[in-house]
RNA sequence: GUGCCUGUAGCUCAGUUGGAUAGAGCAACGGACUUCUAAUCCGUAGGCCGGGGGUUCGAAUCCCUUCAGGCACGCCA
């Protein structure tokens, strides 16, 4: 149910059948409409919805667009809709003015189906593999899989949640360059734990970072085997295969603890067991799009609409990862059959991006099939002034430090305030304050105001379990009407946000629903007013905790009964 | 140098497919609690939509150009 757009079909079928009939009275010369624009408009005056058609029409009328309106509003029929009157305005809008019934229906429908209000078969289920995160296993989680994680988790949400069949994966990048860097790294810790450290050199290029060092000392202490005298392939092996479980199972804990939970963790290393990324190799030079110099395998710029070439294989025999990501993406299409998938990546990846995007009709994906959303990357602020490292640790500021810091509440919403082209600045200080100027608060208070309100009138002895009647006529306020308005527009925000992939309007509408409602909380009593109206303001209220409820669920946030 | 992203109120940002008088939040200022949570509400003020050109009935939105900031340009991932 998604009355918005039901509308909208509905004025757009009258306005279609009034054209028809104006033509076959010949008022109109033979008219051809592409496409008509039935929106909101921004000012109340204006109506509840308002349409172009007339003036797009112009040209193949031969008249001025307000004689073209008069005429179609002339011979519109509104029985058996929502539709109260439609008048001509500006330089030639059609503005249709609606009785109150819809939002009475609406609120009624909410009531009666909480659960499910929101969602809508849009998307007739078609089947979408949303990836992201895909971290790197080799350390901590950083502040772009932060915003990817709350981004991603969203994306999926609302899809899901306008009727597609959403598979939600974490590549885990368990081959390649980086792990071997990463074995190397946790090789010479091991050796300079063991033999000293001004004794073995670290690798200019290793990680860094103390997560490698931690490794190392809790094998030391846990596992047996020496790995001073064993050969060299064989130390590298053991190490990483005691650390990278490790770190995707931290992973892991830390994204569940963020809320974000996988259908699949897809592991790139499948790939190559499988013989999936040769296979992709072949097929590629089958087709002609690579060619052969400096020792190394490249995939024509021309086959990714791009000046440059790009190595698949290195002229040491192995693939780059560019060419396992395009069998991993073969694999999404073909193997696994998905009609669509979703990628997101940070900033700093976007010329793979571009790699991938281009590269698509080169492995036989219509490249519509793929989208890749590309988010800036965060900063954090604390106290105006750019944070990097954690105070308590010393070491780059990881999910969990914030998640510590600020609380998952905070972090979800933050993340999705700004759309995704936008750089985020992270405010740590905003963030923890429970105050006004904090949005998350703002919201799940109006959240918890309605607990207390419920609770009251119970104690108060207002019945609660009225939903048969379900009578909303008396309610005419300017306040109510807002409110009602506001939660219908629920699903097609969702509608909206699935189709743009711009879910951070979510943020937007909840924080909405809660400053509609808290107007309304101001300007109508509830307690103490004559028992119908009464009961159908209860009712109102129900209906948006239904709301709010349902909405910071889709954003992964609590909503407290008290605060 | 090339490519991608961003530029809208003092600050942080909205403004899907071009629409009417460009909107929120915060900050500022002035009001509202003996009454369902003042973590709230109501009001005031604040703008050459970076600049310039073009497309058209109509541009913050599309095109060109220019300026400023971020990021990426590896046989890394």
């Amino acid at each position: 149910m998604n009355i918005i757009k039901q509308i909208e079909n509905t004025i757009e079928q009258v306005i279609l059948s009034s054209l028809k009939s104006c033509i076959k009275k010949q008022m109109l010369p033979d008219i051809e409409v592409n496409e008509i624009t039935i929106e909101k408009p921004r000012e109340k005056e204006h109506g509840d919805f308002s349409c172009n058609l007339a003036m797009i029409i112009v040209k193949q009328a031969k008249m001025a667009p307000k004689k073209i309106a008069d005429m179609l509003i002339e011979q519109m029929d509104f029985k058996e809709t929502y539709i109260e009157k439609a008048v001509c305005a500006g330089p030639g809008f059609i503005n249709f003015f609606l009785n109150s019934d819809w939002l009475y229906d609406n609120t009624r429908y909410i009531l009666n189906n909480p659960k499910i209000y929101g969602q809508s078969d849009y998307g007739k289920m078609q089947t979408i593999n949303v990836e992201y995160v895909s971290a790197n296993p080799t350390g901590p989680l950083h502040m772009g899989n932060a915003r990817g994680g709350a981004l991603g988790d969203l994306i999926a949400a609302v899809l899901d949640k306008a009727g597609y069949d959403v598979h939600k994966e974490f590549y885990v990048n368990d081959a390649g360059n980086q792990i071997d860097k990463f074995s190397k790294s946790l090789e010479a810790r091991y050796l300079q734990e063991k033999l000293g450290k001004e004794k073995i050199e670290f690798p200019e290029d290793g990680y860094q970072g103390i997560d490698i060092i931690d490794h190392v000392k809790e094998y030391i202490k846990n596992e047996t085997t020496d790995l001073v005298n064993v050969d060299e392939k064989l130390r590298q092996k053991m190490l990483v295969e005691y650390a990278l479980p490790k770190n995707i199972s931290a992973i892991q804990k830390g994204l569940a603890r963020y809320g974000i939970t996988y259908d699949q963790w897809f592991t790139e290393q499948s790939l190559y067991d499988s013989g999936a990324v040769e296979k992709m190799i072949t097929y590629l030079i089958k087709k002609g799009h690579t060619k052969e110099y400096d020792n190394a395998l490249w995939l024509k710029g021309s086959a990714m609409n791009s000046e440059k070439d790009e190595v698949l294989k290195r002229s040491n025999g192995f693939p780059t990862y560019f060419a396992s990501d395009l069998a991993y993406h073969y694999n999404k299409f073909y193997e696994r059959k998905f009609d669509r998938a979703i990628n997101l990546l940070g900033a700093d990846h976007h010329g793979h991006a571009m790699r991938m995007e281009g590269a698509m009709e080169a492995i036989g994906v219509k490249k519509e099939k793929l989208d890749i959303v590309i988010f800036q990357l965060v900063r954090l602020l604390r106290d105006g002034e750019v944070a990097r490292m954690s105070k308590r640790t010393g070491k780059a500021i990881s999910l969990d430090d914030l998640l510590d810091e600020v609380g998952v509440d905070a972090a979800r919403f933050f993340f999705n305030m700004k759309q995704s082209g936008s750089h985020l600045d992270f405010d740590l200080e905003l963030a923890k304050k429970q105050t006004n100027d904090n949005p998350v608060f703002y919201v799940q208070y109006a959240h918890a105001r309605i607990c207390s309100m419920l609770r009251i009138l119970e104690e108060d002895g207002v019945k609660m379990d009225n939903n048969d009647v379900l009578d909303f006529s008396l309610l005419i306020e300017k306040e109510e009407i807002l409110l009602m308005e506001k939660l219908a527009e629920y699903p097609n925000e969702i509608v909206i946000s699935a189709n743009t992939l711009e879910p951070s309007r979510m943020t937007r509408y909840v924080h909405d629903v809660a400053a509609m409602f808290h107007s309304f909380y101001n300007a109508c009593r509830v307690k103490g007013v004559e028992k119908t109206l009464q009961q159908q303001r209860l009712n109102l209220v129900k209906a948006t905790k239904v709301v709010l409820q349902n909405s910071l669920e889709l954003l992964s946030i609590t909503a407290p009964e008290k605060m």
